[in-house]
DNA sequence: CGGCGCTTGTGAATGATTTCACAAACTAAC
DNA sequence: GTTAGTTTGTGAAATCATTCACAAGCGCCG
């Protein structure tokens, strides 16, 4: 398969999310157009998206909602459950396991870690707090599959490498700090700040 | 001053962390290959990206670190203080409300918003949860500049149009929902779901 | 003070992504 | 069954972003 744009897969996901409110109203077609709208671009993109993968429409008509929906979550892999393992049981961390948005696309929260005494122990949403030193082997017994980083910046990269090295191929970090994984890891960040400050140019650009 | 790419500016971003890095280290001086190794790209992109701004550096010797953090502060539109408003105070925005990263670069949390009344007089990192009844006059008599969304998705698109009509021209969502602003405001959306599901795809990809 | 070595700044080239534009394929209506 | 009206799928064109490659500028050393 030929290489995918992430611009191309962020959008597929969207599209998902569209097709799930089609559903849930009852239409059993959607055009690329609608599609568009709904997602802020163009027809032709949401056209050439789907092409990469594949012609799924019909013509005069437009795409079956449920045959594209479920044709885009093979896409995006989505059809299995991933077992995610969250450490760093603060703020954000407990915000996280108890986010209900994860479960209902497929990700299940197996584990939480922390240091912190104070903290270990305590329940979010049925799952407990562990001490972060049975990570290592829970990473292996859970059969987790990605892990969210939501400690502080400085305890990022060594955690990186740790779970790396039990195996872990997918992790989702949180704390601001510029990572780097071995080869065959996909690690993404989510940068709250950055996100802000990004804001904060265009308003700042518009003065 | 010619259209800049949303992904120079997120750059512009990083670097500015890792100049304040290096000023912690007492580091006068960097170079665009030591900000690239830094930032995993490209020394040539590095100064392509400042190059959109002028030049600041000396050849021969690299960029003042002090000097080129000023510029990309203002640049950026980080020698302001923005004053942010927070509307939902859940698990996501109370985290988001104690959360010291915004402060540091001159994001001052200056309220924060619920309707749930079991929240209201909530204390979160010295601010107190007010009724979002007062949020319209509030994002006035505040002087607010831009505004998190924090709250359901249903509730998100109402609370856009609320906000923007009393003159919030900067909103960053944390809701799953596909938003729409009037033209002048800029809309930023942080899903974390759709990230993982970006993560998804990378992993199921390779299998 | 001259030359060496390093690093910038930037056009030109390449590569990636989006948009255009239209033939082909289908539905629905009569 | 024919036709009018839609909407897809996709090459080609246009735009946008990154990488290349190198002349020019500057510090430093002798
Ligand atoms: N609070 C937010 O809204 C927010 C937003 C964006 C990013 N972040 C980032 O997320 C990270 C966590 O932020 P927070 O606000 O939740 O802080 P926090 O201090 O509330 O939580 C951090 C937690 O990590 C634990 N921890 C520290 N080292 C650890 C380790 N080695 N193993 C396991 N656990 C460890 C601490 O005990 C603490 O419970 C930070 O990097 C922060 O910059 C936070
Ligand atoms: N929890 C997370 O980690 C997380 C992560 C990503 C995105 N989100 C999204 O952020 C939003 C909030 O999530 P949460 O987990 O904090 O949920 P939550 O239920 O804990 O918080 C939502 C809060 O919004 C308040 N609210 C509802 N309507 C309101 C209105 N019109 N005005 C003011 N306040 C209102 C509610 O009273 C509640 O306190 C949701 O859209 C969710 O999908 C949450």
């Amino acid at each position: 398969m030929k290489h995918i744009a992430e611009s191309t897969v962020r959008r597929l996901s969207l599209y998902l999310r569209f097709l799930e409110d089609y559903r849930r109203q009852g239409l059993e077609t959607i055009s690329s157009g609608d599609l568009a709208s709904l997602g802020g671009t163009t027809s032709a993109q949401v056209r050439k998206d789907l092409s990469f993968f594949g012609s799924f429409g019909t013509r005069g008509l437009g795409y079956s909602v449920s045959a594209l929906s479920k044709r885009i979550r093979e896409i995006l892999g989505l059809e299995r459950e991933w077992r995610v393992i969250i450490v760093g049981a603060g703020k954000i961390g407990a915000a996280l396991a108890q986010y209900e948005g994860f479960g209902y696309r497929g990700f299940k929260i197996v584990g939480v870690y922390d240091v912190d005494q104070a903290r270990i122990g305590q329940s979010l949403d049925g799952v407990i707090v562990k001490d972060q030193q049975e990570l290592d082997g829970d990473l292996k017994s859970l059969k987790a599959d990605i892990v969210l980083i939501a400690v502080p910046p400085e305890a990022a990269q060594p955690l990186v490498d740790r779970v790396t090295k039990a195996g872990i191929r997918g992790v989702l970090n949180f704390a601001p700090a510029p990572l780097h994984a071995p080869a065959g890891v996909t690690l993404r960040s989510v940068d709250m700040a950055l996100e802000l400050e990004i804001l904060s140019y265009a308003l700042a650009a518009k003065a």
